[in-house]
DNA sequence: CGCGGCTAAGAAAGCGCTTTCATGCCGTCC
DNA sequence: GGACGGCATGAAAGCGCTTTCTTAGCCGCG
């Protein structure tokens, strides 16, 4: 196949020098009007467009770095939660955020692997992901840093929140507030996050509380879960989740059911994302916008030109942020305990 | 202020060819270890970037094209509605999507004149705002195709819906349905897409009729907007809004107010956002994830390289799309007028 | 008719990097 | 012990564009 055509190639057909398709191609004025067009004729006719790094190259722009995000958008809250405050910060600190949609293994190395091919960021910012220490290391070596939001990774700083123990503790508050058998709605096996969810409610749980995986992250498929726990489980009096949306439908579920919430059955989500303050839904909260502005900050120390010449590598350290239970109408407090209503 | 330093200063500095530095760039294995700490040691002293363009120039990568979105994210779910479908839909015509964080006319600007100066993207997005015709000739001149997205723009293809018409139609129903005095809420002022519904509110309910503007598109402000309007005007019955928050807003302060939802006083929204289904909120809908697959077909044909030499300019048409009211549990039916009930 | 001034257009020198090819050095093998 | 092979390194040729400098016409004027 042949490559893309250059400005010699539109010259050359339209009979001028390079120059003079240069001119054309910045608007200069002096150009006459019978060979500009000739020379448009002959880009279009090759369907030619300018080779973006040649230009900068020549023309001595400033080298602004680069970030790529990659981002499985699953959540809607979630990701743009980190995204805003993610955007601000790097713009601020001037670099260009360049977004992957990741859906899936084959998005991420397909991704990845341009990215390291082409060499086309001076940053990499994961989400939600993990990658093997041989891509770090591919990393590493054409000194792109990397930074990871919400999934720790060996040797790349990455932000976190102790999942489990939030996980842990909105359990124990279940309990505490007098549920006798507790259930966990998780989500798709791929998220560690979800994962390191489960590994809390079991812990609290114990390793025989019943557990289901929503098929995906969203109100339908927690209504789903919560109705397959429900039929397999009629005792349960406690819904725990890993994330909001499927806690919205595990309460949609149990009030189709005629179960009264908090009363018959206490719903817990995860997140604390918008509308949940109004809905009433109890839930572990996590610091979301902070992701966003940590990864922002990171990037920004670990691209930033060392002021001084010999100044000491920078470095950027792990954070673990606090993730708190906030509770709302869909529990009970702990000291209430009341009686459960006998079930109809 | 010095340039950025090359490899050429790092050779110099080294005591090396610029080939070795290449090498030690790119993790060649033909570099003794000492020569490549050395030239390591004269990189980090040097704080050295390597400067992406010419790398791309030399390697002779692909020349993917990038799209610069430009997006003021005031409303967290109708920018993740357009994101989500747009960075997929790039993705897949294999098109970098480059994000711009909007807060005001300054970031405006500052952006769009890097884009035009430095050419750092062959497509531009804008979403819910406009640009001046001389802007237009920018980037027509360096063509650079643009898509507007919430925002019509002379000369620019551009999905919109009719926002006039969405509100009128809320209006209109409340009034069936029996409100006698409608307000509205709306939101900053420079938002078109909320300046249009305000035409399509007045039109029905009189141009007498109150109007509040929150000072921001969240809950808080839509109560803070809602509690001015009831404190001014006590008689009011039906309260439409530009937007689902700012009627979230609405609501808590009605319900704050002990007024029933919907006898006393009915709500809509706008956007049909996430969750206000379960809320039960009536609200007009606006297909935002449309807005983002259609920007994203768009450029992609209108990047697309002319197959044959001399395949005719490419363009694409301005559509609107539909909006239509969803009833929920905030207004009432326009058959069912019943009788207000009289306020405490 | 010749000369200066003006404009359109070409030649060529980079921009900062990668990569091929050439070079010089050393150790090795017959 | 001399030729040879391997290895680290340098020299130099681009990559596709912009831009300066130069040249070639052309006009009008004296």
């Amino acid at each position: 196949m042949p490559s893309d055509p250059t400005i010699y190639d539109i010259a050359r057909r339209a009979g001028v020098g390079i120059a003079t398709v240069s001119r054309v191609l910045n608007g200069s004025e002096r150009v006459s009007p019978h060979t500009r067009s000739t020379v448009q004729r002959a880009m279009t006719d090759l369907g030619f467009r300018p080779n973006r790094a040649a230009r900068r190259l020549a023309v001595r722009g400033p080298n602004r770095a680069r970030v790529a995000a990659l981002m499985p958008f699953f959540s809607a809250n979630f990701y743009f939660a980190v995204c805003e405050p993610l955007s601000k910060g790097l713009a601020g600190a001037d670099l260009d955020l360049v977004l992957y949609n990741i859906q899936n293994r084959e998005d991420k190395n397909r991704v990845l692997d341009r990215l390291v091919r082409e060499r086309s960021c001076e940053g990499l910012l994961l989400c939600s992901m993990g990658i093997g220490q041989e891509r770090v290391a591919q990393f590493r070596n054409q000194a792109v840093p990397i930074v990871s939001v919400d999934f720790p990774i060996n040797g790349v700083p990455s932000v976190t929140v102790d999942n489990a123990a939030g996980e842990a503790k909105a359990t124990r508050h279940l309990l505490r507030a007098g549920a006798r058998q507790v259930a966990l709605v998780s989500g798709p096996e791929a998220a560690l996050a979800f994962r390191q969810r489960e590994e809390g409610f079991f812990s609290v749980a114990g390793a025989a509380a019943p557990l289901h995986r929503a098929a995906a992250v969203n109100i339908e498929a927690g209504r789903a879960a919560t109705a397959a726990l429900l039929d397999a489980h009629p005792e349960i009096d406690g819904i725990v989740t890993v994330n909001d949306l499927l806690a919205v439908g595990a309460l949609a579920e149990a009030r189709a059911r005629g179960l009264q919430v908090p009363e018959e059955v206490q719903i817990v989500g995860f997140d604390d994302q918008q509308l949940m303050e109004v809905i009433g839904m109890s839930t572990v909260r996590q610091p979301m916008g902070e992701f966003g502005s940590w990864a922002a900050a990171s990037l920004a120390t670990l691209l930033a030109r060392p002021a001084t010449p010999a100044a000491t590598p920078t470095t950027v350290d792990s954070v673990e942020l606090p993730v708190s239970l906030v509770q709302r109408a869909t529990t009970r407090s702990a000291q209430t305990q009341r009686t459960l209503r006998p079930r109809p």
